[in-house]
DNA sequence: CCGGAAAAGGTGTATATGCTCGCATTTAGG
DNA sequence: CCTAAATGCGAGCATATACACCTTTTCCGG
């Protein structure tokens, strides 16, 4: 069986010249292109350390803050309360994080194992290789033009501070 | 029955202080924070017109170039060639695009219907509501400076033009 | 014309993300 | 103390994305 009802040509509309079809770059779209560049780029580099770079941010982000909430870590992540908690999945099946009932009966914390944080000793070669090739083929001004942007970006999130509730 | 292994408080592993904790910003991992962020902005806004951003874009570049391939089409997207073919399902389900044999009866060709331009058309002023809604708040020119650099970034991407096969 | 390499796609599987809805706990009122 | 609102999460569902592997067609050399 076929995925798609495939017809023989029967042109199912004009060829381009279509409304829309121009138009400036959508910020949008160009942006999530980047990043499907980008996260291969990362993603090669560090998969000979068994980790997808997301994962690898996640780790990070762990070791940096210590113990989180789960709606806190989204929230600091930009993610969705729920995709967070099924990123965790795989980690927590892999023994690299724990999560513990914290002291409010309905909390979660979210925190490194020993192994998490080996993970991310044996990631960070392979990180800093990616990293490094991306700043020796954009250069280091040019990085940190576009982290500064995308922080401004960042700040464009609904929910972001600076607007009323 | 929950769906972690939760555990009693029981300090799984020394917080903060880890290695690689710090280190400069992952370019990666700025780059998809932004990306969850902006795509929020932008879905928020079209989808009163029943679509992503994901698929307005798809929309909007077969608009651009008429009847096109899967495999060239995904090139195009950076995109994996399954993860597009992926992508089109909920379009064809809704009779947005259609798939037809090519002339090689190897090949597909994926093509806009009267709906999916409809759809375009319809989409358009949400998806330029968000738009101008960056513009505003980031300013033309760092919105432009930003364009270039993931133009930049795209080409980083394992397999683009520049590198021996 | 034949046989194998190359090209185009699909399927299965797994992760990444977000929404809606429902459940449990905590907290604010009265 | 009891109840309603608020808070923190998880589950089901749907889309987004990529990899490994398999099938069908072409293409080419001999």
């Amino acid at each position: 069986m076929d995925r798609f009802h495939v017809t023989m040509p029967s042109r199912a509309a004009s060829p381009a010249a279509s409304p829309g079809a121009s138009s400036p770059a959508c910020a949008c779209g160009r942006l999530r292109r980047a990043t499907r560049a980008l996260t291969q780029l990362y993603d090669d580099a560090i998969a000979p350390a068994g980790l997808h770079l997301t994962q690898f941010s996640l780790l990070r982000t762990l070791a940096l803050r210590g113990p989180t909430r789960i709606t806190e870590l989204a929230a600091v992540a930009l993610l969705d309360r729920t995709a967070l908690s099924r990123n965790l999945d795989p980690l927590v099946a892999r023994g690299l994080v724990t999560v513990v009932a914290g002291k409010d009966a309905r909390t979660r914390e979210v925190a490194l194992s020993r192994a998490g944080h080996a993970a991310i000793r044996a990631a960070l070669p392979h990180w800093k290789r990616a990293q490094a090739e991306v700043v020796r083929r954009l250069g280091a001004p040019k990085l940190d033009t576009l982290i500064a942007l995308l922080g401004e970006i960042e700040s464009l999130h609904p929910g972001a501070p600076g607007r009323a509730a």
